[in-house]
RNA sequence: UCCCGGAUAGCUCAGCGGUAGAGCAAGUGACUGUUAAUCACUGGGUCGCAGGUUCGAUCCCUGCUCCGGGAGCCA
């Protein structure tokens, strides 16, 4: 490109005196009779603006640089100097500031230099980006996401990009957003009065994914480390600042591996991630730190510091039972952990990153492996203060007896499980992953409190605008 | 889905049984190398929707819709 961002002319990547160009959205304008306008332009490369000194001699100020608003697109030609001002050390002294795009309506562009709700701006998801949040959120996001990819690669992962669409009836978690082209006003009917799914388009019923897992089980046990990274879809009934019925959810799964591998490498990723996003995202941590959530950057050096405890369920049971505290729900061996206790482990207990292994199978999916005790299974919550559950995984059961055996108690048919039984037929090996939120691992670097702010267009039940 | 709370100007909010206010934003002007500039003036509202009580409802009551917080489900 033959202009230059504002992070580059701030960030001193171009010389002082010299002639450049900036294009970007304006965030304020103040003028000054002494004979100039201050403009404050935004491109999104960086949390901060570029000042652009807009001389009265330029042709177009009184007509079109004194009627600069917020939101208003421009471009800037001028020479980088060292500011004559405080609060920015360099800034552009314009020759010439072009209007790209107007506001139509000033008064009515919802985007004020003013503090907004989060609440207001779900509603104009769409110019929520131009917000000094919004920005840092898709910045810190991206670089969330490029962090995973690179921690995998060096690891030697492959990411497998496993179907959204999906056919298989049960994956076990959550329920699922049917996928037909079928007219639902005139559905066919075979003879005995149900919806004929075989005149649907792939001849059966279909869904989007709940999970890769299954999928990508059959390329860990070909590929040895691999990964999913991708969209996800519950149609559960959720109304919570941490649940999305569309969010992305990252699942490693990896072979010849047992449960303590998994929760290594549940560990050795986040703080990976987390470290990368302190080194990468000073500024934009800093303005989370400052105005979004005080303690941020502390919270993730915290975490990157410190080892994860790591505590069987059973002891969990007995930690509770023993704390003295007055939980809504009670504890006992074979409830699941609600979040006030989970809260309790992870923030007074321990007071850093937990997790909590070997749960009791009957609250655990059908796939995860039996313990020797023959009431646990290899499973594991991985519970970070500040968000509660962060990860979930488990080592699979890679036997064929025991797996068939806890599909017929979860009251599945292993006969629609061929392929996945497969691999327990041919050289089936111990083998173990998790699944990973993303935009629970957003919210958790930013500090952002709901997970509807860190995603572009939240999708929630009754909530699909934009 | 359950329990609480809320809906008043473009935004954030105050208010009151007698047909509405502030700050910011916007427009105009003054002033100034300004930093969410400052000051003055101006425009801007079916007080979420539908019923009910009342001489009169933005206010009280009922229902609905939407939003938020907590919980459940989970990542």
């Amino acid at each position: 490109m033959s202009w230059a961002t504002v992070k580059d002319a701030l960030g001193g990547k171009h010389a002082e005196g010299s002639t450049i160009t900036v294009k970007g959205w304006v965030r304020t304008r103040r003028d000054s009779k002494a004979g100039i306008s201050f403009i404050q332009v935004n491109d999104g490369s960086c949390l901060a603006n570029l000042q652009v000194v807009a001389p009265a001699t330029l042709s177009n100020y009184t007509g079109e640089v004194q009627h600069l608003t917020a939101g208003c697109a421009i471009e800037a030609d001028g020479t980088l100097v060292r500011s004559q001002g405080q609060g920015q050390a360099f800034e552009i002294q314009a020759s010439a500031v072009r209007v790209v795009g107007l506001v139509d309506d000033p008064e009515t562009y919802p985007i004020q230099p003013k503090a907004h709700s989060y609440e207001f701006l779900r509603e104009v998801a769409h110019l929520r980006p131009r917000t000094n949040t919004f920005g840092a959120v898709t910045r810190v996001r991206h670089a969330i996401m490029q962090a995973i990819h690179g921690f995998f690669d060096r690891q030697g992962f492959c990411w497998v990009n496993t179907p959204i669409i999906t056919a298989s009836d049960c994956e076990g978690a959550g329920q699922l957003f049917r996928v037909s082209t079928l007219d639902l006003v005139n559905l066919p009917r075979t003879d005995a009065g149900k919806v004929d799914f075989a005149q649907d388009f792939f001849g059966k019923e279909a869904y989007l994914t709940v999970s890769g897992q299954l999928a990508v089980e059959a390329y860990c046990l070909a590929l040895s480390r691999v990964y999913t990274f991708g969209p996800t879809f519950r149609a559960e009934n959720s109304n919570t600042p941490r649940h999305l019925a569309e969010f992305w959810m990252i699942e490693p799964e990896i072979a010849f591996a047992d449960l303590n591998d998994d929760a290594n490498l549940a560990e050795a990723l986040l703080k990976s991630v987390f470290r990368d996003i302190l080194e990468r995202c000073g500024e934009d941590l800093r303005f989370f730190d400052d105005r979004v959530l005080k303690g941020v950057i502390a919270r993730l050096e915290n975490f990157v510091a410190a080892e994860f405890a790591r505590i069987d369920y059973t002891d969990a049971i007995a930690i509770l039972q023993k704390s003295g505290k007055a939980f809504e729900y009670p504890v006992s061996w074979g409830v699941d952990l609600q979040t006030e206790h989970e809260r309790y482990l992870s923030e007074e207990h321990v007071g850093r990153p937990v997790v909590v292994m070997n749960y009791p199978e009957q609250i655990k999916a059908f796939y995860m492996r039996m313990n020797d005790d023959g009431r646990t299974v290899a499973a594991m919550d991985v519970l970070a203060p500040g968000i509660g559950e962060i990860i979930g995984g488990s080592q699979r059961e890679e036997r064929l007896d025991l797996l068939d055996a806890r599909m017929v108690k979860y009251g599945l048919d292993p006969q629609h499980y061929q392929w996945y039984r497969d691999f327990r037929r041919y050289g089936s090996v111990p083998h173990a992953g998790f699944g990973l939120g993303f935009e629970r691992l957003v919210a958790y670097v930013t500090g952002m409190a709901n997970i509807r702010d860190v995603i572009p267009y939240p999708r929630t039940p009754g909530n699909a605008a934009f």
